[in-house]
DNA sequence: CGGCATCCGGGAAGATACTG
DNA sequence: CAGTATCTTCCCGGATGCCG
């Protein structure tokens, strides 16, 4: 039982310490040996409003472990996308926020988005977290269909408020107060996704308590049908 | 010996059946669950130019191992990325193809790329493959130092040839004979980039033996002053 | 030759427990 | 709360062998 453990090597090498790269000088391979280890990616999706502290990182990624959750944030600050600040004296804790470049990741997660939304296999009504689904409101919305629309929706989700702004055919949105907000939606994330996405209508998300709506109405209904889903490939 | 095969598994779980998905109703998260595999992405983008070969892509991705290159294939034709075709009787051999969904993941390799390039730890002297060079033509390309171009380049890599069109402020680029082509570039991918976005002039890669040029010479330095790399960030 | 199956070693990902 | 330490499982990469 003891036996063969290390006598034989000749097998299975192990390129010593040329570390698992592509060597490629296509960008887009570059991109994937920055970024393309498991969660790096989501990571700067939760980051893409403003900072967040580990635990607020853990909490919105559901699934992710400590251990790697602190390796990405190191690879991530080594690259330049994120930087590690302390927060002022009375809060010890530290907060995660991306650079300037780091910000510009935006696009990629905007082009991955559509591209997948038309994958049969997606399923939208598994859940997502705030800043996934401010996010594909700036990805999914249809100028065409908010024609003349200038409107501020806000949100509420979980401790956190978020102010949509469509305004001249764009679509923007900010981790911010509610001020000047002409309706709120007030529930998860997933349940506000079930009104656009699913198509659920929203006396019934109201019935069921997933969701509350405070202020114009018919605003709310409206803005529900300005993020069509692309057809299915 | 034949014995404890199952028997222990209470650490480490191993959530069932649920395997290594992010489960995330984000598009991006599910593009990851799609295409977010070592090496996927890699391989759709050398079929952007149209159908290969198993050898092929090995022979583009170098570092890319037999059995891994297999399961990606096997992966993208399960999500309906790419279809495997059998050759016509003469070559008994199959090649693999993109499916028009297959070929809507050109945005993310572009913006990838533009994303890659402003990182300092980029590195363009790397060796690229052909498919790569003629993406980064698509994606780096300024129109604003192509006004009033109106030309066909075309490139002997390999055994391949490729045909850039600039036209009307537009770059696009295909993987064709090479009739009509003002000036032919000859050499390897990486000679090429050396002289577009290296800075390296063509008399000293022709010196080398690096690169052939044939055609109008002017337009020939011309092009080469077309792709802008980004200020580092 | 083209493509796949299989085995092996190393390292990354994941779960849990623990420390400041 | 913010991570670190450790252990297990699984993916990745390389080599070899089979089969058409």
């Amino acid at each position: 039982m003891k036996l063969e453990k290390i006598t034989k090597r000749p097998r299975g090498a192990c390129k010593d310490s040329s570390a698992r790269r592509y060597d490629d000088a296509c960008g887009a391979a570059h991109a994937l040996d920055l970024i393309g280890e498991r969660w790096a990616l989501l990571v700067m999706r939760e980051l893409m409003f403003g900072p967040k502290r580990f635990s607020d990182l853990r909490a919105d990624l559901p699934g992710i472990s400590a251990n790697v959750l602190t390796q990405r944030l190191e690879r991530l600050e080594e690259i330049g996308a994120l930087t590690r600040r302390k927060l002022p004296p009375p809060a010890a804790s530290h907060v995660y926020e991306l650079t300037p470049w780091g910000y510009e990741i935006e696009p990629v997660l905007s082009v991955l988005g559509r591209w997948a939304a038309r994958s049969p296999l997606h399923d939208p009504t598994l859940p997502l977290s705030a800043a996934s689904l401010m996010l594909s409101f700036k990805t999914m919305f249809d100028a065409s269909r908010a024609k003349g629309l200038n409107a501020r929706i806000g949100f509420r989700i979980g401790d956190e408020t978020f102010l949509v702004r469509i305004h001249g055919g764009k679509c923007d949105a900010a981790r911010q107060a509610l001020e000047g907000a002409e309706v709120v939606f007030a529930g998860t994330a997933r349940a506000i996704a079930a009104a656009v996405y699913g198509g659920a209508p929203l006396a019934a998300l109201e019935a069921e308590k997933a969701l509350a709506i405070k202020g114009d109405r018919a605003l709310a209904e409206r803005f529900t049908r300005l993020f069509p889903l692309p057809q299915k490939a």
